[in-house]
DNA sequence: GCGTAGATGTTATACTATATCATCTATGAA
DNA sequence: TTCATAGATGATATAGTATAACATCTACGC
């Protein structure tokens, strides 16, 4: 028996785990989805990408562009700021409204609304897809009128590592 | 039989109401509340307060400052900033990180996590409070081991005046 | 009188994000 | 080939959001 249900989905990013292979998973699919979609992950896309993918925790615009800087690209806010628009609208990123910051989708095979689960403590943020729509949230929105279009769900509190 | 469920919270903000009550309420709430806790509202905070009540949409820092300048008060940022922490520390307010903006509070008599729909034509920001702990993304955080704090639920679409 | 806490005044600065216009390159149509 | 177009990038400037830091004031209790 599953300690998990299957009913719910679950949060990525607090497990230990190899974390290599969310990068190369990460880029792998990110080459196949833009090559499929028609997309250009130009170098500096892929490489702010990468950024992202090298941790589970929101990274700044200018933390990003300093990266970028080191590593020999052009560094003016713009650079950062178009490759972050471009990942996040074909969602291979999500940005953390409450942080100012962003992370790489953990989950770009899957079409989802993200929620973010972040620690106060140690700064990780892990990602689940709720569907709010079925929930209580949903139900208040149907009986008010609204048309949910677009959902920002993030959770601050402390994660089972920091506890 | 009523149309909504009385198991849901209903979205205050969107139906067409006596204005001047929420902000006659809304300041009248405050005021007792501060005497009561022993917090001080004075006029800059109270003034905020009654910007902020005077539509159910979020209004950021700077326009505020703008309003009180007419108003004869100090315009110095944080003049704004102070008096917005203290509204939302106590409740009486709430920033939207979506939008960079605050409301008032629809319901600052109910102790809630609030969550909002954000209509995009008018700009209207109605409340509620869903009680994710409930729903599917609470099961995923006690799964994950997390402990839920704060939570940011903002919701962008159509509001039923607009559609 | 004196210390303290909370509130405000004041100046400066940090942080986040976008506008604008020029340039370059690949692609496809005339 | 030439041209037009769309997408990407270069480059400069500026807009928008938020806080740091330190001085001053005021009310209160001791």
């Amino acid at each position: 028996m599953p300690i998990v249900s299957s009913k719910t989905a679950p949060a990525t990013g607090f497990d230990r785990h190899n974390h290599r292979r969310c990068i190369q998973h990460g880029v792998r699919f990110a080459t196949h989805a833009c090559e499929q979609a028609g997309l250009q992950l130009t170098p500096a896309r892929q490489r702010v990408l990468e950024i992202l993918l090298s941790e589970h925790r929101a990274i700044g615009a200018y933390d990003i562009l300093d990266r970028l800087r080191e590593d020999g690209f052009n560094s003016q806010p713009p650079v950062a700021y178009r490759a972050l628009d471009f990942l996040v609208q074909y969602g291979f990123a999500h940005k953390i409204e409450r942080l100012n910051a962003f992370v790489a989708c953990s989950m770009p095979e899957i079409q989802h609304a993200p929620a973010f689960l972040i620690c106060r403590v140690c700064s990780v943020v892990a990602e689940t897809h709720p569907e709010l729509n079925r929930g209580a949230l949903g139900k208040t929105a149907r009986d008010a009128g609204f048309v949910m279009e677009q959902c920002v769900v993030e959770v601050e509190g402390v994660c089972p590592n920091c506890r």
